[in-house]
RNA sequence: GCCGGAGUGGCGGAAUGGCAGACGCGACGGACUCAAAAUCCGUUGCCCUUCGGGGUGUGAGGGUUCAAGUCCCUCCUCCGGUACCA
């Protein structure tokens, strides 16, 4: 008998299989079709780490189990190839970036067929291939066509660490998404796509996605869709008239307690509206607000709220009083009007800054009727309505739809819905990403180009410069061109696209990835989209997933698609932490690679590992003793069945094939159910039971001869998915039909050997087990009763009492209550 | 603060309201060996035990139920996300 060897193994099988085209898109018309795609990685230079493997592992399992399961299967591999890390080390170095990018692909796709990640690699994509970035610049003039792309010089989220502009996703928090640095805010023109044009879209139709709640709660959250009224009240200026400053609240069943009103320091009319006698302190703290980054003055009025009045009053047009305007930065910019009317009886935040300048308190909403005196705190809680002149004794919820109403009938206000989420930026002054398709000329405008791809030129230097610019800007052939409409000389727009865009429409692009007439072939999106599983981390929650679905609704209004939603079934895996407690990456020098673990246990033991360790979204601790486990594993699979390959002949112990029959049963349907719950670390427990039970039972292999012969079959095929080596050579080595395991139907369990001629269930008296017995598969809860009352151990407890009452749950227990 | 999720042996973790701790790791004991590794067999929640067994136990406290890790209420801790969004 052999020694187990998986350099052997892997050796021989996966040329094998390569040469079988064993990973190849199926396209039998007579089978249902399976699409099942990982988050397009970024091909970075450290290569892949085994935390790695919990996303492309178990999806491999799913598609092989699938594939046996009578399908076919998608599960194609590509590249989000374009972005910072291979710019940073071209900046560095002066090698082009696709170089750097074909370097640390090809380390990628190697590092996949280490532990045969069974991709179908003829359909590979590279988004920074001008045959693919060609169409993400057709969907920007899309867009662009359909009015959702535009340009605006705003303030922008910036990162000085990486001198790139952020989009607000990347950017939550005030750092930057990828350093995690400090961000601050820059004017700078840039493009956007018009995402808030899709807010309720891409929130009502979260709640249909078999997606994990934390993701469906982030993206609700980060969209923020709250329902209030626009208020204006109108300020006399010195010299410049009567001006409006419609304020936006969630509570207008409160503005009878509104004591002043609050301009953000960046409002438009701040400085038509201050007084001469106010003009020098409000410009002085404009220039001291603005010189802090968002999150200094978070943390900064998180602490303390700072603001100064303006000298101007405003009017309150519910009641004509009139209150102090002021100026304060914990009032934000981007949000509402950029005005409130603070109402500190009843909010918090307006409270605070109340106390602080001595400003008039007025409470108008008594929860339960009852004013519960607002001097210390705020009451936030609903209630009934006091001092609010013709609305009092209404309740505060009931108020906000009648008094929006009314101000809407005296042409001061309107019910308003707001979101949060902003127009998404998309425009980056850096060299590495796909130009944006558009020429600027001094009479059209910004015209689209049309003849695509617009080809990134080679540059001398890749490095962007503090200004803004691109550095495209100074490749003067290739920015003077002509205007595509009028033909005058014009400039090309000399930003590219942020990554997101490019992975915002890929998976269309596997369905055909040669296609060349169109960013895909209807035909073939009708057959495997939308993506049936999607597998990847939780950080791409508000990035990523967001914007992909949004393309998708865009594609589907353009008529170009049938679905609204891309990612019909999302799942996340869990981290995977180093041994020192901490993530793994490359400064911590704590990354340990599949190269190394596949080296010392093989392909297989590393899979069943990665599957075993725990649940698949737990984030779990890596332990290389529990990677010697499921080696042992291996070996002990591969030890029992060549050592019972050939069971001699004798005589058959009905009993024992029985139970034989049954444990199999059992462990097919748990192996089964288990790998299509994504309940892998159960299912490869139950192998592991089924192994244990026989090993045991060994010496008994030639007494149920046929059914341990069936037993190595199906073991070996509900194995192969995990671990497709050990059972290959088994398979063969053991002469069961077919070319490959890979391809073999997936074995099927008989409910009849599920069933048992008698069960053991245990006997309780008042919930505390006694005694067990053995009672008939079929037996009534009667007769299982009287077995139970029958038994000398019961007796004893009992005593002589008489039971108040029998519980009997066949297949279970026996409860009974003195 | 708000939203989402989780608290079970020394560790990773299992348990349609029905025998808590499957499976694996680690540890301990034994076999094999000159010895070690590998392998195999056994033990392994905690406490008590006359070795038959008895008690106790799933973050804390209540409740529902014949029966609760699981359902309900209150609270604590941890992880992830988000945070002047008016």
């Amino acid at each position: 008998m052999s020694t187990y060897n998986f350099k052997e193994l892997e050796k021989k099988w996966s040329p094998f299989w390569e040469e079988l085209n064993l990973y190849k898109t199926g396209d039998d018309p007579e089978k249902s079709n399976f699409y099942c795609l990982d988050y397009f990685p970024y091909p970075s230079g450290a290569g892949l780490s085994v935390g790695h493997c919990r996303n492309y592992i178990p999806t491999d399992v799913i598609c092989r189990k699938k594939k046996m399961d009578g399908h076919n299967v998608l599960h194609p591999m590509g590249w989000d190839a374009f972005g910072q890390p291979a710019e940073e080390y071209a900046i560095k170095t002066g090698m082009h970036p696709a170089e750097v990018t074909r370097i640390n692909t090809e380390n990628y796709k190697r590092q996949m067929k280490l532990f045969e990640a069974g991709y179908d690699w003829s359909r590979e994509i590279n988004s920074s291939h001008p045959d693919y970035y060609r169409w993400t610049q057709y969907f920007f003039l899309l867009l662009f066509d359909r009015g959702l792309a535009y340009q605006s010089d705003n303030y922008q989220m910036y990162c000085p660490s990486c001198k790139i502009v952020l989009s607000n996703e990347e950017s939550a928090g005030g750092v930057c998404w990828r350093c995690n640095g400090e961000v601050v805010k820059k004017k700078l023109p840039q493009w956007y796509f018009k995402i808030t044009d899709y807010a309720d879209r891409l929130l009502d139709e979260l709640d249909d996605l078999d997606w994990p709640e934390n993701i469906k709660a982030m993206q609700r959250n980060w969209i923020g869709r709250s329902h209030g009224a626009e208020v204006v009240f109108s300020v006399d200026t010195e010299k410049n008239g009567t001006i409006d400053l419609p304020v936006y609240t969630t509570r207008i069943d409160t503005i009878f307690g509104a004591t002043f009103c609050v301009l953000a320091p960046e409002h438009p009319e701040l400085l038509n509206i201050v007084t001469d006698q106010y003009r020098d302190d409000v410009e002085r703290y404009i220039k001291t607000s603005s010189s802090k980054t968002d999150l200094q003055r978070l943390v900064a009025s998180e602490k303390e709220k700072t603001g100064i009045f303006t000298g101007a009053w405003a009017v309150n047009p519910f009641n004509g009083e009139k209150i102090p305007v002021w100026t304060a930065d914990y009032v934000l910019s981007g949000y509402g009007t950029a005005a409130i009317m603070a109402v500190p009886a009843h909010d918090e935040r307006d409270h605070a800054f109340a106390k602080k300048y001595g400003l008039s308190v007025v409470e108008v909403v008594a929860p339960g009727g009852v004013a519960q005196g607002v001097e210390d705190a705020a009451t936030v809680a609903d209630g009934e309505l006091i001092n609010s002149g013709q609305f009092t004794g209404l309740s505060s919820v009931d108020s906000r739809k009648v008094m929006a109403d009314y101000a809407v009938q005296n042409g001061f206000g309107k019910a308003e819905t707001r979101y949060r989420i902003r127009d998404w930026l998309v425009s980056r002054q850096r060299y590495w990403g796909a130009p944006i398709p558009i020429v600027h000329c001094d009479k059209c405008g910004a015209v689209p180009d049309r003849n695509l791809p617009v080809v990134l030129p080679d540059v001398e230097s890749y490095e962007p410069d503090d200004s803004g610019r691109s550095p495209l800007a100074a490749q003067e052939a290739w920015v003077n061109t002509s205007c595509p409409r009028c033909g005058a000389p014009a400039k090309r727009e000399t930003s590219t696209m942020a990554g997101f865009a490019c992975s915002s429409w890929y998976f269309l692009r596997f369905v055909s990835p040669h296609f060349s007439e169109a960013p895909f072939d209807p035909e073939e999106v009708k057959k495997w989209l939308p993506v049936d599983l999607y597998v990847g981390g939780a950080e791409h929650a508000v990035m990523h997933l967001i914007y992909a679905r949004f393309w998708t609704k865009v594609m589907y209004d353009a008529g170009m698609l049938d679905f609204t939603e891309p990612f019909t079934s999302l799942k996340n895996q869990g981290m995977l932490i180093s041994y020192d407690h901490q993530k793994m990456s490359k400064s911590k020098g704590n990354v340990i690679t599949p190269d190394d673990m596949v080296v010392k246990y093989g392909a297989d033991a590393l899979r069943l590992y990665i599957v075993f360790m725990g649940p698949f979204e737990a984030e779990i601790e890596w332990s290389e003793e529990g990677l010697a486990g499921t080696y042992r594993f291996v070996k002990r699979v591969w030890n029992l069945f060549l050592e019972t390959a050939e069971p001699e002949d004798a005589e058959i112990d009905e009993a024992f094939d029985r139970e034989l029959r049954y444990e199999l049963a059992r462990t097919v349907k748990k192996v089964t159910e288990d790998i299509d719950g994504f309940q892998f670390n159960t299912g490869v427990a139950a192998m592991m039971e089924f192994l244990n039970f026989l090993s045991v039972n060994r010496g008994k292999a030639s007494s149920a001869k046929g059914t341990w012969r069936k037993v190595q079959k199906d073991f070996l095929a509900v194995l192969a998915p995990v671990a497709p080596f050990v059972s290959e050579e088994l398979w063969h080595v053991l002469g069961f039909p077919g070319e490959t395991v890979h391809t073999e139907p997936w074995p099927q369990w008989s409910s009849q050997d599920l069933v048992k001629n008698s069960v053991e269930i245990v006997v309780q008296i008042k919930g505390k087990i006694r005694d067990r017995i053995s009672v008939p598969a079929g037996a009534s809860k009667q007769q299982i009763e009287e077995i139970a009352l029958g038994r000398d151990k019961i007796k004893e407890y009992l005593n002589g009492a008489v039971p108040r009452r029998v519980i009997v749950v066949p297949g279970r227990l026996v409860n009974i209550i003195g």
